[in-house]
DNA sequence: GTCAATTACTTTATACTTAAAGCAATTTTA
DNA sequence: TAAAATTGCTTTAAGTATAAAGTAATTGAC
């Protein structure tokens, strides 16, 4: 018989959930946000796969552009999407084999390549932003707007927190903006 | 000249921020939680590549076991995670080829094996740990304990809300526990 | 203007990740 | 108990991701 260790519902049985109650509230933050954060993700991951035959960065890709009417250059797309450039060359690479999106040279500076949605992407994003807004709008289902609200409020102050730190490593400079 | 449509500082260049202000709450509620925990996970990333040279998957193994005094299996540690078992396979294989984890077969149930730290592994995440949850405090600074505390519910009813939701494709079924 | 930085992007190597198929062990069903 | 279903894990193929090195174009210092 396997040895029945742990009887929590599977419910209790996520990363964050080992942590003892007494635990750091910091690091508990963190976790809970990084379940939630997971949760939704894959969801979201299956439900285009599922729906749409399409990956989730390549739909986060085409939701960038989408509200971009000039289009975005590859630099401007690593930043919104908080990936690597290198990342971006592969995934427009294959979004433009898919014929959804399409490099333009720059002709302000010859190093930049602009990327805009083709009409077939369009399209195609058209038809998914619906399904995908309705997705997110039932997982969220049994929260009130008062709810939404605070909670939006919040991770706006964790995100200046996180942003107003240093970076792990470096030594505690430019801290203090004494000057 | 590069067209400068987009002059607002990096800080607000995100995915979430280019969002209007009267879209949908639900939507940004998401954008924003994701933009946090894209946040947090890079700057940990980043901060265990330097410090420990070790990865965040590997290292987020290592703590699940750090918790599990008779180990866990492949299985347990695939759900803690939230990523499929042929990843844990794959981590696992890379964790013992370091010397930090041991796979044993389980006596119990031939499928199974158990995967534990070793004493190098015992040693080197006891390393991390107290370096790592300061990074995670001081990412927090900002927030008081008052506003973490109410994050931590508020992600808690979040999450409840999400795993209360139908998977995106299903239609309504098993919804109603009217039985 | 010239040459050293810097910038924008690509390439490379390696690692992570999923989905799906596959296999062997276990449990369920009849 | 034997067949059927399920479970636990691995393998495979394709895609996603980073870091680091490389290339070409632009900028800036002089």
């Amino acid at each position: 018989m396997p040895d029945d260790t742990d009887l929590r519902p599977a419910e209790f049985t996520d990363r964050e959930s080992a942590l003892a109650r007494d635990d750091k509230l910091e690091l508990r933050v963190w976790l809970r946000l990084l379940t939630c954060a997971n949760l939704i993700e894959s969801r979201v991951r299956a439900g285009l796969r599922a729906t749409f035959d399409i990956t989730l960065p390549r739909f986060d890709l085409l939701a960038q552009l989408d509200r971009a009417a000039e289009g975005l250059t590859m630099g401007e797309l690593s930043e919104r999407l908080m990936v690597s450039n290198g990342n971006i060359t592969g995934l427009t690479d294959r979004l433009v084999a898919e014929g959804l999106v399409s490099r333009l040279p720059s002709r302000a500076d010859r190093r930049q390549s602009r990327v805009k949605l083709t009409p077939a992407g369009k399209r195609a994003f058209d038809a998914m932003t619906p399904v995908h807004e309705r997705w997110i709008d039932e997982m969220l289902a049994a929260m009130s707007r008062r709810e939404m609200a605070q909670l939006l409020d919040l991770l706006g102050k964790l995100k200046r927190s996180v942003q107003s730190a240093g970076l792990p490593d470096e030594p505690c400079d430019k801290a203090g903006e004494t000057t």
